[in-house]
DNA sequence: TTGAAAGCGCTAACAC
DNA sequence: GTGTTAGCGCTTTCAA
């Protein structure tokens, strides 16, 4: 492999102008210029990036650590992280959240591999995050509450999202409304339930607990859960799921029971999976920007990097997106 | 950012003792090790893998070439590539593969930054694929056939698929089966057209220049060739389309053109993408094995980095997915 | 306009 | 067992 010293050597100049040469540095004449260049082309030379990297004690890689890879709905959120990145003359690499001895969290962030980093991992402890911050180290982490040093937040707002979603099922007269949540410890769950509750609060309807189950955000686990929810005689008229997966379950679940959506039972689940659109009812629920939270995640990096001192949480707001499986006419609208 | 020298220094050993220390090289007396240990703690010491990998001249990052980052159906390749990472020491990092001054493909394949690279992409040119190959980084391209030094191949079989699918529908009585291919020049679309051409053959079933049309390998253009397909009088019994979004915007054309799926058209597309499924009929379709073509390119990687000199290249069956929209009933077999 | 030299943080001979 | 030393390939003063 070629180093700039061969490249130099070649063309009978300094490693440093040589260096010079090949950043079109202007202080380097143009024929030399040229001549080191094409030197450099017939010995296949590449700058070697570490070397850099090293040398000016920085770099431009910033690493997106997600729970897993390829999930279904990262797909805009990264073009989002992409565009931004590149805007910002970063390079963004992605890779897997897992701890681990040779993992990304390991290589990237704990070696000084990166400038910084953006995390999407719902179950990944509190305490790995905060104590791989640093002050050379900033991390930006995507819907989680985390204070910590060197630790900043970008959210969607679920709980908006599910008051949103709630308040849609009781402006069409439902009053029994279920909540089938997630894990109990998952943020997303716990902050989806709760705009359940002000929702209900807030319209006067009594809360009851024999109306909430919990799952996995599986299609399974809202396929289980969708028999339990109606077991013992219990008989809610609409259902809020806390994702889309399980509202799908839900769905084939009720289906099974021979309940009708939303003649007997009206449904609204979270995220706007592509799949919403293609179940059968269609199912209303309620949008994520994804792309504007990797956009504004990466903007953070970079206002951080920057040395901006004054960073603030941001919370982006989410959209309701209404189909066929809340019903379609208002039955004693309330509001609105 | 403590470095190995103010480790060293405060813990009163040279910087090599400490080199050796953290990397718990049993030539350090225990005592010793220990109070580096304790010292590097205390200062918050992070190894600084940059300068590594500058030493040793080597580095355990591979990168993994998207060309649509989060693809949904990347899903299951990632984890394939994830797994067999972890087992070989490998750290995967995954970007996108288009090019620019400070992409991926630039700062991570043309700085050094990776000891090799998995490439899945499509449309990237061949020529930029094969330059940027060299000695220090071979590439294995995914899905794509590509002859030059350094550049090695794991694809599906997607002709063998082609063939079984056409094949599938040949055995179920049909003979007016038309083909919808994606983009001319894409390799997938090629690749499955020849199968597609190879069952007819083989069947000795006439092919039929009218019965083919082209889309984009997305829903829309799936939907838009539907209406093509049957336009002016055509009318094929079956069609194969080369992948499962267009399939599906082909389902969606047909239902409004009133024909019945498969009873007056029958229907296979190609990838198994989590959707066929849930439409109506659900699709029969062609299934890559995506977990092991991500599998076998890592593992690919390592024989090569290994120095092991006779690398082949890969090809991995498809396997046929019979759902409800080929028929239920074979109507006249010719084979089985 | 170009060159010499220092050094980023680390590892690996080799010496003691 | 531990220390000394010489770089890895690059950028960046500082001199010439």
């Amino acid at each position: 492999m070629a180093s700039l010293k061969d490249v130099a050597v070649h063309a009978g100049v300094s490693v440093s102008t040589a260096s010079l040469a090949l950043r079109e540095d202007p202080a380097v004449k143009e024929v030399t210029r040229q001549r080191i260049r094409r030197v450099a082309d017939e010995l296949g030379y590449r700058p070697n990036g570490i070397a850099r990297d090293l040398k000016v004690k920085k770099t431009d890689m910033i690493a997106v650590l997600l729970h897993d890879l390829g999930g279904p709905f990262y797909s805009e959120l990264l073009r989002g992280v992409q565009d931004r990145s590149h805007q910002r003359g970063f390079t963004a690499i992605v890779a897997c959240s897992a701890k681990g001895k040779s993992s990304a969290m390991t290589r990237l962030l704990l070696e000084n591999r990166v400038a910084g980093a953006i995390i999407l991992d719902p179950v990944i402890d509190e305490s790995e995050i905060s104590s791989v911050a640093s002050e050379d180290l900033p991390i930006v982490v995507l819907d989680r509450e985390i204070q910590a040093p060197h630790v900043y937040a970008v959210s969607a707002d679920h709980e908006g999202g599910a008051f949103k979603a709630t308040t849609h099922l009781l402006d069409r007269g439902y009053r029994l409304i279920g909540f089938l949540g997630g894990p109990e410890d998952s943020f997303h769950s716990r902050m989806r339930f709760e705009g359940y509750r002000r929702a209900l609060s807030q319209a006067g309807v009594d809360f009851d607990g024999d109306l909430v189950c919990y799952g996995m955000f599986t299609e399974d686990s809202g396929y289980d859960a969708g028999f339990r929810l109606f077991a013992n005689g219990r008989h809610p008229d609409a259902i809020f799921a806390a994702n889309d997966e399980m509202a799908i379950g839900l769905l084939r679940s009720l289906e099974e029971q021979g309940l009708s959506v939303p003649d007997d039972v009206a449904l609204v689940g979270f995220d706007d999976i592509r799949l919403t659109q293609y179940v059968s009812p269609a199912l209303t629920t309620v949008r994520q920007p994804m792309y504007q939270l990797g956009s504004d995640a990466v903007e953070q990096l970079f206002q951080i990097l920057s040395g901006n001192a004054d960073i603030e949480s941001v919370m982006l707001s989410t959209e309701l997106v209404i189909r066929q499986s809340s019903g379609v006419t208002p039955r004693s609208p309330i509001r609105g």
